[in-house]
DNA sequence: ACAAAAATTGCAACTTAGTTGCTTTTAGAA
DNA sequence: TTCTAAAAGCAACTAAGTTGCAATTTTTGT
């Protein structure tokens, strides 16, 4: 688990500034378990008498996806929650269809064993999974880093929350 | 692969009707390699000249993943897509975050080494995956099947496309 | 400490996938 | 052919996420 100050000090050293939200959606992701879309931080915040334009809070968790900080989750419900991304813990998610509470298993060798471990170990009945793979194809390996499509991972609103360059 | 006509006979023997949409849709579906929105399913009806309004698209697509016939996959997009089911054949995508295109991937035994595979075979740079499984929690398994939440993989819309009872 | 520049935030209007309630049409059994 | 449940159409709605632009705040240099 990594400490909210810990990435604070962290986003500072990329050269990235410091405000009173950025510190406090990274305070709550760091103290949660369990992944949290942009309307559940935006109600957290407003709890804290902090409350916060919801542009804001997406901006943030994109700023966040873009330095592997955060990562997302496709939830079967269509809404995206985020977690802090802990390069060793390489877990994943059990999501119930009825309830959409969260538990986190850890790794096994095989998908099949894997949902055995996960019937036994947490008593989770797996009917469905979802496994996919991002990345670039082969074809846009070889072209140049312009014409990003939209609404893909890694692609960021540059034109806003830019990263800072040397 | 399984043809359209099978799945038509399929569905048939379980009770349910065969309309022109169903069967177009079907057929559209089995054609395809690539996973199909519900709006890229609505354009290729309109091309064909039988326009269909996207509720029902959703209603077919509903129907055919309860029977699991067809299955969803969540994209980095927001949109969800779907492929036929075909029982053997357990592969997993490789989406293109630039392009959107999306190649399979055979399954092998472990995830990192996984993506190594898919680099060299495959030619395709994983940047990211995602791995989620759905089901039942612990307590959401005692509890009897009322109240079943919206929107969760396996709910359906009872109302108006109800499972054929015996 | 202070001013300027650049990044961040707020706001309102917009986009789009998917849903709902209700009416009309149709498949398929009798 | 007639009847009835299932399916299709339609229009209005919901909700997550986006965009353009103006107002504010963090930094950096002085």
């Amino acid at each position: 688990m990594t400490t909210s100050t810990t990435l604070v000090n962290n986003l500072r050293g990329l050269g990235e500034r410091i405000t009173a939200v950025r510190r406090a959606i990274l305070d709550i992701l760091s103290n949660q378990k369990q992944p949290l879309s942009a309307k559940e931080i935006l109600l957290r915040l407003k709890k804290k008498k902090m409350p916060v334009n919801k542009t804001t809070i997406y901006r943030q968790l994109s700023l966040l996806e873009f330095y592997e900080i955060a990562r997302p989750i496709r939830f079967a419900d269509r809404t995206v929650r985020y977690e802090i991304a802990s390069p060793g813990d390489h877990h994943h998610h059990l999501v119930c269809t009825r309830c959409h509470q969260t538990e986190n298993a850890s790794f096994a060798e095989d998908l099949e064993r894997q949902i055995k471990i996960i019937r036994q170990k947490n008593q989770f009945e797996v009917s469905q999974h979802a496994l996919e793979f991002f990345g670039l194809c082969r074809n846009c390996q070889k072209k140049k880093k312009t014409n990003l499509s939209s609404g893909a991972p890694n692609d960021r609103d540059t034109r806003r929350l830019r990263p800072s360059g040397p």
